[in-house]
DNA sequence: TGCTTTACTGCAGTGAATGAAGTAGTGCAT
DNA sequence: ATGCACTACTTCATTCACTGCAGTAAAGCA
C-alpha cells in the first residue's frame, strides 16, 4: 500500500490544486473581473469545461478551502460540555471560527485575497454574503437541536444572525478602513463581544 | 402647464412598471430561472435593451420598490431628536423598517414574491443579501456620524450588523418554515428586540 | 422653426454556465 | 492478462445575462 488514496484522486486534487493557483495568481495580477474562468482554466493546463467540474461557479474558487471551517464550528456545538450553557457554546464557537478564519490559508494567501475582492468586486461580495448566511443558518439549526427545550427555532437564529452579522460588519468596515489583519481581527472580536451581550443576559 | 412632470417622465414610469408587472407576473407563472429578461421585455412590449436602462440586473426589477425604504431609515436617525439615546433612535428606526416593509408593497405583491424566491432561489438571495449589507452599511454610518463623539466606526458597525442580522435571519427562517405574514412580522420584531439587548446595556 | 436632450431600438459581441457525446486513464473483477 | 466499469477530462454547441455603439423618434426648449 504505497497510499491510502489513489493515482486518480491524487491527480484530480492536483488540477484542483493547480485551478486555485493560477486563479489566485491571474485574480491578484489582472483583478477579478478581467480574469476569465477560460483563463484560469488555460493557466492551469486543463479544459473551461473542467473549471466546473470543481467548483460550481467563479466565485466558488475562492471559497476552495472554507468547507471544513463551518464544519468545525457545527462540532464545537455537537460536542458541547451537556453542563455548559447556550452563552458558553455560542462565545467558543465564535471565537473558534474567528481564530481558524485566520489560521487556515495562510499558505494560499486565498484570504488575504478575498478579503480584498469582497471590499471591490460585488459579485464576490454577493456570492460571499450567500456563503455565510448559509452556514449561519447551519450553525443556527445545530444550536436548536442542541438546546431544543430552551431555543426555538427562530430565536436560535435571531441570536446567531446577531452574532454573524455583527462580526461580519466589523470585519468589513475594518478592512475597507484599511485595517492591518490584526485589526480585523480584533474588530470582530469586539464585535462579537458586543453582539454577546443579546445572549448573556438570560441564556 | 398640464402637470407637474413632462410627458416624457410619465412614459418612462409606464414602461417601467410595465416592465415591473411583467417580471412579477411571468416569475410567478413559471419561476425567476425560467423566465429570461427577453420574456420580461417582450411582455412588457419594450425591447430586451430597455430592460437593462431601467433595471441593471434581472435582479434588481425586485427591488423596485425597496429604494425609498433606506432613506426613511437613514432619515429617523439624521432626523433623531438630539436629547434621545442611541438606543432609542435605533429602536424605532428598525421599527419603521419593519413596518414600512409591509405597508409599501401590499399591493403590488412583491413583496411576497420576494419572500417566495428569497428562499429557494439563490441568485436572488445573494444579491438582495448584498443589497441589504449595502442598506446596513449606510445605517451604520448614519449612526456613527449622529454619534461621533460615542460611537466610533467599527462598533456602529457591529451594533447595526447584529440588529440587522438578528432580524433578516429570523424573517428567512420564518419564511421558510412557512409562517404566514404576521408571523413573519412578529418574528422580526421579536429578532430586533433580542438584539437590542446587545445595545441596550450602555448605550 | 430649429436645436438639444432623452427614451428607446437593433445589433453585434463577451463571458458565465449547462448539456451531450465522446476519449483516455484507472481500478477491479474474473 | 483481459475485459469491463468508472471517472476525470475534453470538445462542441447552446442559452442567457449584460454591454457598447450607432441609430430613430418623440419631447422639451430656444
Amino acid at each position: 500500500m504505497v497510499d491510502a488514496v489513489g493515482r486518480q484522486q491524487r491527480k484530480k486534487q492536483l488540477t484542483r490544486l493547480a485551478l486555485v493557483d493560477a486563479a489566485v495568481r491571474l485574480f491578484t495580477e489582472r483583478g477579478y473581473e478581467r480574469t476569465t474562468v477560460a483563463d484560469i482554466a488555460e493557466a492551469a493546463d486543463v479544459s473551461a469545461r473542467t473549471f466546473f467540474l470543481h467548483f460550481p461557479t467563479k466565485e466558488d474558487v475562492l471559497l476552495a478551502d472554507t468547507a471544513g471551517r463551518l464544519d468545525r464550528g457545527v462540532d464545537v456545538i455537537a460536542g458541547r460540555d451537556p453542563a455548559s450553557t447556550p452563552a458558553e457554546v455560542l462565545a467558543e464557537t465564535i471565537d473558534v471560527m474567528i481564530t481558524d478564519a485566520w489560521a487556515g490559508d495562510l499558505h494560499t494567501g486565498l484570504a488575504a485575497l478575498r478579503a480584498r475582492l469582497v471590499i471591490d468586486t460585488p459579485a464576490v461580495q454577493a456570492h460571499l454574503l450567500q456563503n455565510g448566511f448559509a452556514a449561519q443558518t447551519r450553525i443556527a439549526t445545530a444550536l436548536h437541536e442542541a438546546y431544543r427545550d430552551r431555543i426555538d427555532e427562530v430565536t436560535a437564529a435571531a441570536i446567531v444572525g446577531a452574532l454573524m452579522g455583527a462580526v461580519a460588519a466589523a470585519a468589513v468596515t475594518a478592512l475597507r478602513r484599511g485595517d492591518p489583519p490584526d485589526g480585523v481581527r480584533a474588530a470582530m472580536r469586539r464585535a462579537a463581544a458586543i453582539a454577546m451581550r443579546a445572549v448573556d443576559n438570560d441564556l
